[in-house]
DNA sequence: GTGAAAGCGCTAACAC
DNA sequence: GTGTTAGCGCTTTCAC
């Protein structure tokens, strides 16, 4: 590993010279620069970002949090936000928090001790109480999930409207007996589609049945979709239709339909949440949410980059867009 | 953001004493000791890492080189190495490299600029020249995927034998046209997959039939999957199995064997690898053979840090499993 | 156009 | 047990 020192000793110029040439922000001999140069070769120079980083005040690393990356959806996201961050010369660093509030905290030690200068957070719930803390010291932009505080910029779509389109075309396939497959936990995504749901059925003038409502485990797993879709489908007067949360609680409604032997779609619709790419690995092919996950990365990423800046914080929401496969059809039940 | 001399003046004492308090490795007062914390905490202090690792020539991040995420096989390497990495003070950083030459470079940038002290390669092909020259200079370990050049590190399962025996398994269900379906990459345990296949043939006294050998995309995809096995279902005497050297590519054969109307596994036994979560959420399931994800991450990271106490590179092979599921039966075509 | 030198925040060798 | 200080590699101001 070469200093800046011996690729100016090798050139025969000063540091202050080399560090013109890397930096090319003044003026320098085109013969000089050509010295530098060889010398930089010659020696497979870096320059040290440890030292530049001091002496900068910067480190032109951004932070992703993210809750698990089991979950395909988060793949694009990150691809969007990754790109983004390369063009203006920013490296990312993925930090797995696997839904651990510890672990995050120490997650955040890196913004606090300069290893990097701002965080796309994905993860973050409603209540929140430690991302507005950290976001009154450092840039930081929340994507798809968000907090209630309203000083800390975002970038989603709209899950209550998104929410109350499905419900609407499930209406206008003749469903009136709707389910909905939640999650128990604290995401605001969670909360809006239930709450986009509840408005879509009071709109057609469908009475809300609380019986009709169940929740899959925090993760939206498999088997906790499984588990909460089989108890709608115990009910006497069973939903002839079911809109999950996510695809996975949806993947398991289909595993559910089937081991009570009802036909998807003829027997039960189901409609999913975030289109991600095992919707159409299944028969039958799953109608569901589209996110634009590359641009919902890609605008967080512009937004904290605007934000280092100085830009005020902002929120913003892009469209998403209902996919109409297979696991949907006119209510056939009575 | 305070300073470590900002903490010496509100304590009182000199900055190397705050070093001192700060990394526990010197004697002092425990009343100095309590002085100091209590000004660290009043002025909410952490120390800054740039400082540090210029100082310390090391900054205690190691790098994780994935293909993609998209693909749930490598999520439990990564949480062994995450796990692991934190357990010894290393932050990780995770380098996407979307199979990308040209970006996996600029990564590689990040251990020669000192962004990073060692990697971790979960994409190295089997004849890359830059992973030889890159471990010439710094710490490299490679998982799952390795290249030919003995000098360097590596943590696999035995590719070759877990094919072998799954293509046995396959014979003593008493199936003798066994299809093969692999990909077109340069990835070591493409290869050796495919040999293990040809070897157990050999052994069963089964001549080896090329037409029975097709091949999906470079990343295993789902889409080539299917095509690659239509080409074999298509065949006059259709193998009654195949062995597929992905999960992915035998969902996809389970797709193409469904549009042609065929019945798994009563028409045709499919075997797939990686056992990833999805290998459950179909029917039917699929049986397939598993790697310890997480004990091959966390023994990577494990070798490296060794390494970079001074150890010479290593390598190591960690059991696989084949797990039995539904979409293997004896054979009942003829 | 180029060089000398200060200083970013930290650690560790040395002095007391 | 504690303080002084050099120096890690770099950028940038100020001379010239």
């Amino acid at each position: 590993m070469s200093t800046i020192s011996e690729v100016a000793k090798e050139a025969g110029v000063s540091v202050a010279t080399v560090s013109r040439v890397i930096n090319q922000n003044a003026s320098v001999t085109p013969e000089t620069q050509k010295r530098v140069n060889a010398a930089i070769a010659k020696l497979n120079y870096h320059p040290n970002v440890w030292g530049r980083s001091l002496r900068r005040q910067e480190s032109r690393v951004l932070l992703i949090f993210v809750p698990n990356i089991t979950n395909p959806y988060y793949a694009n996201i990150i691809s969007g936000i990754e790109d983004t961050a390369r063009r203006n010369h920013y490296n990312t660093m993925v930090c797995v928090t696997n839904v651990d509030k510890e672990r995050a905290k120490e997650y955040f030690d890196l913004l606090r001790c300069g290893s990097a200068d701002g965080a796309i957070l994905l993860d973050t719930t409603k209540n929140d109480k430690s991302v507005p803390r950290l976001a009154k010291n450092f840039p930081v932009v929340q994507c798809c999930e968000y907090c209630t505080d309203e000083n800390i910029s975002h970038v989603s779509i709209d899950n209550l409207e998104a929410a109350k389109q499905v419900v609407q075309y499930l209406v206008s396939l003749g469903h009136r007996r709707i389910g909905f497959a939640g999650a128990v936990n604290d995401f605001i995504s969670t909360e809006q589609r239930e709450t986009g749901y509840k408005k879509a059925l009071e709109e057609a003038g469908i009475e809300f049945d609380s019986r009709y409502v169940a929740y899959a485990d925090e993760d939206y797993n498999f088997l906790s979709g499984i588990r909460a879709v089989k108890e709608l489908l115990c009910l006497k007067d069973r939903p002839s239709a079911i809109f999950c949360i996510s695809d996975m609680i949806a993947l398991g409604a289909i595993r559910a339909a089937g081991e009570m032997d009802l036909r998807v779609p003829e027997d039960l619709t189901i409609v999913g949440f975030d289109d991600v790419a095992y919707a159409t690995m299944f028969k039958p092919m799953l109608t569901t949410v589209s996110q634009p996950g590359y641009s919902l990365g890609k605008t967080s990423c512009n937004m904290l980059i605007k934000q280092m800046g100085g830009a005020a914080p902002n929120h913003m929401f892009l469209e998403h867009k209902i996919i109409l496969r297979d696991s949907s059809a006119a209510n056939a039940v009575e």
